[in-house]
DNA sequence: TTGAGATTGAGACATAATCTCAAATATAGA
DNA sequence: TCTATATTTGAGATTATGTCTCAATCTCAA
């Protein structure tokens, strides 16, 4: 998904809720989608911050999380205390496993994980079943 | 496992690492044995001061942890901003869903989870494979 | 242009968890 | 048993992440 795309999505989401799609809300949704990897909303914050953009940590934190409802972004939690978000650039499925010693995070597909999870989940007769995956390790480096 | 193998198992670990088995870890660690259900390091706290045992947050804490990396006991993360743990009673493996609505928490299997990451995960060279995963959705009662 | 309603920013607040350090405790050796 | 040494504990301060408040500002439809 690029930055254009989700700029569309995000306008039908907020308007289906009767929410405007405001200036700082833009400025988010574009630094979010020019990152290049997972961020945290301080760490979107202050990276605006040293690029002379203004805008309040309560903003960011309210923004991406209403992005991330409107399903343009995504969560990714390493276990730090913190949510990561990433903007899905790619449209393949992945996960993430973080080394425990120095932090370095690597993609990796795990096949049919949705599939799997849902069809377990079904027995219970929940509905709109979500996961989140924390995987993690020692690196090869830091073996 | 029962709380005299975990005792046991939590003797050895501090050993090994020239730790002391004392009075307030092994009260922690049989309240925690005791415990029917996930419980959070503060709610053990205040369960065991309703019970007149007075251990610090801190020390239970740093219990709970150490128990954790010792192995017998096992984390949960209902994303929740804290952590719980449980006392691994059956042998059996198992997840948990939780409602987003009420709270409520059920176990579930899922197949083959284990070896479907550690086989995905291998890819990378990563060692000592570990996941974490959090389930959600609406319960049948909220539905 | 205007008014109703949504949004923003700054900082206070809430919460979980960790840290500090003096006092208490455990263990090994005498 | 006593002592020396190292570990642990407790109480409260501290950190860190995230949420809330509310007056001022902005947006948009009419």
């Amino acid at each position: 998904m690029n930055s254009e795309n989700a700029i569309k999505i995000y306008k039908d989401f907020l308007k289906s809720k009767g929410l405007l799609y405001t200036q700082p809300r833009e400025i988010v949704l574009k630094e979010a989608f020019s990152a290049n990897w997972h961020f945290s909303a301080d760490e979107l914050t202050s990276q605006m911050h040293k690029n002379g953009i203004n805008i309040s940590r309560a903003t960011v934190y309210r923004t991406l999380a209403s992005m991330k409802e409107a399903g343009i972004l995504n969560s990714v939690d390493f276990g730090h205390g913190h949510i990561h978000y990433e903007a899905p650039k790619t449209k393949k499925h992945h996960e993430h496993i973080s080394c425990e010693k120095c932090g370095t995070v690597c993609e990796i597909e795990v096949e049919n994980l949705t599939k799997t999870i849902n069809s377990a989940a079904a027995k219970t007769r929940f509905k709109n079943i979500k996961y989140n995956i924390r995987i993690s390790g020692i690196c090869e480096k830091c073996t």
